[in-house]
DNA sequence: ACCTGAACACCGTTCAAGT
DNA sequence: ACCTGAACACCGTTCAAGT
């Protein structure tokens, strides 16, 4: 049974985020307002203040909350599949995409929020390079395989993390033509761009 | 000699387009107001809403003629080494880098302002599928030469729009790890990506 | 320590009015 | 047809005050 409602909240710094991460589905990026947010969490509009520094603040931790979710979707795909290399590499660039499309503002936001200012969210940088070293241990398991080519296996890595990503992109910007989108599924479009990079 | 100063502005469409970008290049993307756009025309706030129906139309207006500009590079650069399908390939990406490099605050609003509306904006539409083209008939040239695998030229120019995009994408969001750019400057880690999909 | 409410400077958009 | 200025609803942020 949680505590009666008081004047102290009691978690509202989880509160806000969890509020952000529902009016971006709701009302996309350019509905987050902190004001909504607060709100929505049932407080006062400068009540976001006494736990985040600012607006960019917030939506550090709705990224960095994300990249957390990120990564438990990615390692459960990445140890279900442990023992195939090629599949591993393509089901986790598939979960990728579908974590993108699960929540659209959301992914944009994980990817456009912090900036320069990555010495601020310290947890932030620390939760996207945890992600980065799971991609790099996939590749390297594909390249054991010889489904990669061999090579730095951080520069791999970017280049299979840069093309899926690139295409998720291009595709919820709406900049994948028509034609293309009619002749296959998102699922057969993802499978193809990793292809170009696996050895035959 | 310019009209003299009255009270129609002649020409003050491409003036507000032309503040915008001024705008975007100075204060960011945040910083983008249509106040502050009109206030550089030297024009009222509610002057803008004579030649563009909302702020998102203004932002599309400036997104076209992004795409009209970095038609004209890479096109020119695809002109210069129409005879070297793989140098093409190469320098045509680094292109699209220094295009982004050069301004990231338009770049950014060129892949992120239309969304769903493409409808909306016709000359948009068919100033970023001139450029899919371009890509296309690049990818054509390489695949001619056996430098690029054989298939679809839309699928295959879109892996390598994609890795490109992904790649400059993670990079202006400073994804990319400090480890990696200290061994490699860009110009090597865009073309390290892109032989990714070369045949050796 | 955590939250409220008034205040300030800014924003997008509308609309009657001026040229 | 094109532009102005007042008006409205909204925003991020600050700060004195309350618990």
């Amino acid at each position: 049974m949680p505590k009666k409602k008081s004047y102290h909240h009691g978690d509202l710094k989880n509160a806000l985020i969890k509020a952000g991460v529902e009016i971006l589905a709701k009302d996309g990026v350019s509905g987050l307002s902190l004001r909504k947010v607060a709100g929505r969490a049932g407080v006062s509009h400068s009540a976001p203040y006494s736990h985040f520094a600012d607006k960019q603040a917030l939506i550090a931790a709705i990224s960095t909350e994300g990249f957390r979710q990120l990564y438990e979707r990615e390692s459960t795909v990445a140890d279900l599949y442990a023992d195939q290399p090629s599949k591993q590499l393509i089901e986790a660039a598939w979960a990728y995409v579908q974590f993108a499309m699960d929540d659209p503002d959301r992914f944009k936001v994980m990817f456009s929020a912090v900036l320069e200012k990555e010495k601020e969210y310290p947890e932030f940088v620390s939760e996207s390079q945890r992600n980065f070293q799971l991609v790099r241990r996939i590749i390297e398991a594909n390249q054991a395989a010889g489904v990669l080519r061999s090579g730095p296996s951080d520069l791999i890595a970017l280049s299979a993390w840069g093309i899926v990503h690139g295409f998720v992109m291009l595709w919820l910007e709406g900049q994948i033509s028509h034609a293309v989108l009619e002749k296959s599924s998102l699922r057969e479009l993802v499978e193809f761009q990793l292809r170009q990079i696996m050895l035959d």
